[in-house]
DNA sequence: GTTTATGCAAATTCTTTGCAATACT
DNA sequence: AGTATTGCAAAGAATTTGCATAAAC
């Protein structure tokens, strides 16, 4: 179901991802959040954001599931095939804007591509 | 830790994956094999096949977690370019031989490439 | 005979669900 | 008032771990 009503949890859910690019999951919200917020509560909340279209998920290096916003989707359209960078030494999440091109795969029709990119952020390298 | 004895749970398993080109999951693998086999013994060999660079492993669509023998990737360097199909339908998954172009990005150290297309297969199309 | 591998049960971690109480509009 | 949303506790599912026993070399 789809968000329908602008509760104080929701718009708290809505201001973290709009002051950061980086991905954030459910572990990390519930954890760093001001306000101690339901874990169940904010499981529910992202799913209907991305019902609405308002974030987009993927799967994270080890079956973490991260939610960001979309930046240049529509909620008919969602354009996932940007990929995401996660840093192997700080788990760290970000949405990148190069465009990936998805070669033609001959017997499968294809509805989406994740593109995972695992290496090390500035921070880590150093 | 990688492989050190031939046992017979590790032969089994390894006729696994040369019987098919499809990715396998633990959770497939328990519940499939002919032989009832310890489900924190397969945890275990599959870690170890990924170590001695026999397969290569990454994270389907809800989370799980899929190995699969490497053709081309030696245990030093690992080809993992590859794309990997998954069916939105029975959940099947499928290496595929498609090479993909990565782009360069600017910030980041890029060790690792994953790249998941999710679609349907030639059987769930009908 | 040493060392690696296995089986079992329990613990961990992430995610989902049922249901009664609460908060929107 | 009526319905969407929340909190809590419990259930599920995948994976990991500790430890005593068994199997490989």
């Amino acid at each position: 179901m789809a968000i329908k009503r602008q509760t104080a949890t929701v718009k708290l859910l809505w201001e973290q991802f709009e002051e950061s690019r980086d991905a954030l999951s459910v572990v990390y919200l519930v954890k760093h959040l001001k306000v101690a917020m339901n874990k169940s509560t904010v499981y529910r909340i992202l799913d209907r954001m991305e019902e609405s279209g308002k974030l987009h998920s993927f799967i994270g290096k080890n079956g973490l599931k991260w939610y960001a916003k979309c930046q240049d989707c529509s909620s008919e359209n969602h354009i996932d095939i940007h990929p995401h960078f996660q840093c192997n030494g700080c788990g760290k999440v970000e949405c990148l804007t190069e465009e990936i091109k998805i070669p033609k795969i001959s017997k499968h029709q294809i509805q989406l591509a994740q593109v995972l990119l695992l290496g090390k952020c500035e921070t880590c390298l150093n």
